[in-house]
This record gives C-alpha cells, sequence and structure tokens, in this order.
DNA sequence: CGCATTTCCTGGAGGC
DNA sequence: TGCCTCCAGGAAATGC
C-alpha cells in the first residue's frame, strides 16, 4: 500500500524519466478509475511534462500547460513506464504514451485508487479526493504539536489525510514506535515531551523508508518495477509476536481506528 | 465532535 | 485439485 515513502519513490523516478516528454496518446481501458473530464484526458495529447511530483500519498504529473494528472494509488495501485510495446497486464486502466517510445500505465487490481486531471489553477478536489493535511516532512514541530490537541486516538490522528498528509498504517505504527507512545492513546492527552517525540518519530521513519525506497509487503513496485527494501527496517508493523527490537518484549497487534494495529506493550506502555 | 460500521474490490491464504 | 470463505486496507458515507 504506497504511502509517503513509496509516492516520494515513485514520483522522483517519474520526474526522471517523463520529464520533457510530449504527450503523443492516451487510453483508458476502465472508466471509471478516471475520475475527471474524460474530453480533458484526450486533451493531454501534445502536451509536454514539465515536473512529477509529490503531495501526501498523491501523485502528480504537471504539464507545461498547467494540467495536473493526479494517481491516488489506494493500496494496489501501481504506476510503471515501460516500453510503448511492452506487454500489457491485466488490471492496466489507463495508458498514457510519450514520445520516444516510453509509457506511463496505472494498474490496480483493486481498484481503491482513481486518476484524476486538473486544469490550469484548479484546486485539487474531487470525488474521493478530499483536501490534505501539512506534509509530516515539512511541517514544524510546534504546528504539529498543535495538531494533536484533539480528544481521537492518536493513530486515528496519524492517518486522518485532512490532518497530515502521506502515513497510512504501516508508517503510523512506526512512527508510534519510534516515539514510544500507545497508539491508543488520545491526541489531546499526549505530553509536550511525547508531542516531540512523535515529531521526531515520525519524520525519522519517513526519511528512512525513502532511503530504502520504500515497503513491499506484497503488491509495491516503483515505475522500474523494482520492489522497496524498508520492510527489512520495520520494528512493528506485521512483526506481531516477533520480539521487539528495543526491548525483547512481543509485538502485540490489536485494532485500532479499525485497523491492524502493531505496537511494542513495553516500549509503548498506555501508562496509569 | 468522535467513533464504529459499512462500502468499494481482488488476490492470497486457509479450511475442507 | 478445486471450491468456498475470510481478510486486508484507503477513504468516504452513515448512523449513533
Amino acid at each position: 500500500m504506497p504511502e509517503l515513502p513509496e509516492a516520494e519513490t515513485i514520483a522522483r523516478e517519474l520526474d526522471g524519466t517523463l520529464t520533457s516528454r510530449v504527450v503523443c496518446g492516451v487510453s483508458l481501458l476502465r472508466a471509471d478509475v478516471f475520475r475527471g473530464d474524460r474530453g480533458a484526458l484526450a486533451g493531454l495529447v501534445g502536451q509536454r511534462v514539465e515536473k512529477s511530483a509529490r503531495r501526501g500519498k498523491r501523485v502528480t504529473v504537471q504539464f507545461e500547460g498547467g494540467e495536473r494528472l493526479v494517481f491516488a494509488l489506494g493500496m494496489s495501485g501501481r504506476l510503471a513506464v515501460v516500453s510503448a510495446d511492452a506487454k500489457v497486464e491485466v488490471h492496466t486502466h489507463l495508458r498514457v504514451g510519450f514520445d520516444g517510445g516510453v509509457e506511463l500505465r496505472f494498474c490496480d487490481p483493486r481498484r481503491f485508487g482513481g486518476v484524476y486531471l486538473f486544469a490550469k489553477g484548479a484546486a485539487v478536489v474531487g470525488e474521493r479526493l478530499g483536501a490534505l493535511g501539512p506534509e509530516p516532512l515539512e511541517i514544524s514541530a510546534q504546528a504539529f504539536h498543535g495538531l494533536l490537541d484533539r480528544r481521537r486516538q492518536i493513530k486515528a490522528l496519524l492517518m486522518d489525510q485532512a490532518v497530515i498528509a502521506g502515513l497510512g498504517n504501516i508508517y503510523a505504527d512506526e512512527a508510534l514506535h519510534r516515539a514510544g507512545v500507545h497508539p491508543m492513546r488520545l491526541g489531546a492527552e499526549l505530553s509536550e515531551v511525547e508531542r516531540r517525540a512523535l515529531w521526531r518519530g515520525m519524520r525519522s521513519v519517513l526519511r528512512a523508508a525513502i532511503k530504502h525506497r520504500g515497503t513491499t509487503l506484497v503488491d509495491y513496485r516503483d515505475p522500474d518495477g523494482a520492489p522497496g527494501s524498508f520492510q527489512r527496517k520495520h520494528r512493528v508493523y506485521r512483526r506481531d509476536g516477533q520480539p521487539c527490537r528495543t526491548c525483547g518484549v512481543m509485538i502485540d497487534k490489536i485494532v485500532a481506528n479499525g485497523r491492524s494495529t502493531h505496537f511494542c506493550p513495553q516500549c509503548q506502555a498506555l501508562g496509569e
């Protein structure tokens, strides 16, 4: 499930391979993954790519004319840059051909993801595309502390894209472990010291994961088809029943915010 | 406001 | 071998 580090890896690679290329063809194989004006999609032909970037978990390809093609990858969404004559894999929903014989393909078996196209200057908001909170790698410690001041489970706050953009189930669990904070604590009840630890833990886990080109558990691949390697560095996620890498106590798994949640009962005690 | 529940969808795992 | 059921999970909608 692509979260911020995976989206960052994808965006960097697209930025390197697609920038300055001109669209020569667009083919939508599955209409319902595209949430926007289909006519405008055909209008991309002839447009030149200015850059590719990430915001939260989303990947954007920006064109010189100002249009932005936005990909929300959901949990199984994948972007691949391949030769135009490469075999088309199952669940490929969109193909964007470029000069030089390369093609960008959006593939998403479970179809939780979506593709959006926004005109120059238009706000990036649409069906299943809510407004995004600040970037976890850019927000100041001070501002982050303020975000947590609500009587809501800290794990739910971290995973709410409108609160802070980019953390999903994996990195929320990993950030909480690094900070030594139990996932079911209420945000408003965290001390200044704990909030600071969470800010640092969140940033350090995201930076480390980007360095390892993300986490591949099942589906995730970068646009070259290569997996990430950060799963080897996970301290809690999907490590239930195994010893904590910090203290040796068995990692536990519970449901919080409707999601499987992994934590160390010793390092992340609930307290009294 | 917060929170649990349901919906979407498919592949993989486990049961028999 | 093959069928069946269950589950994961991002985000939004619904009901309490």
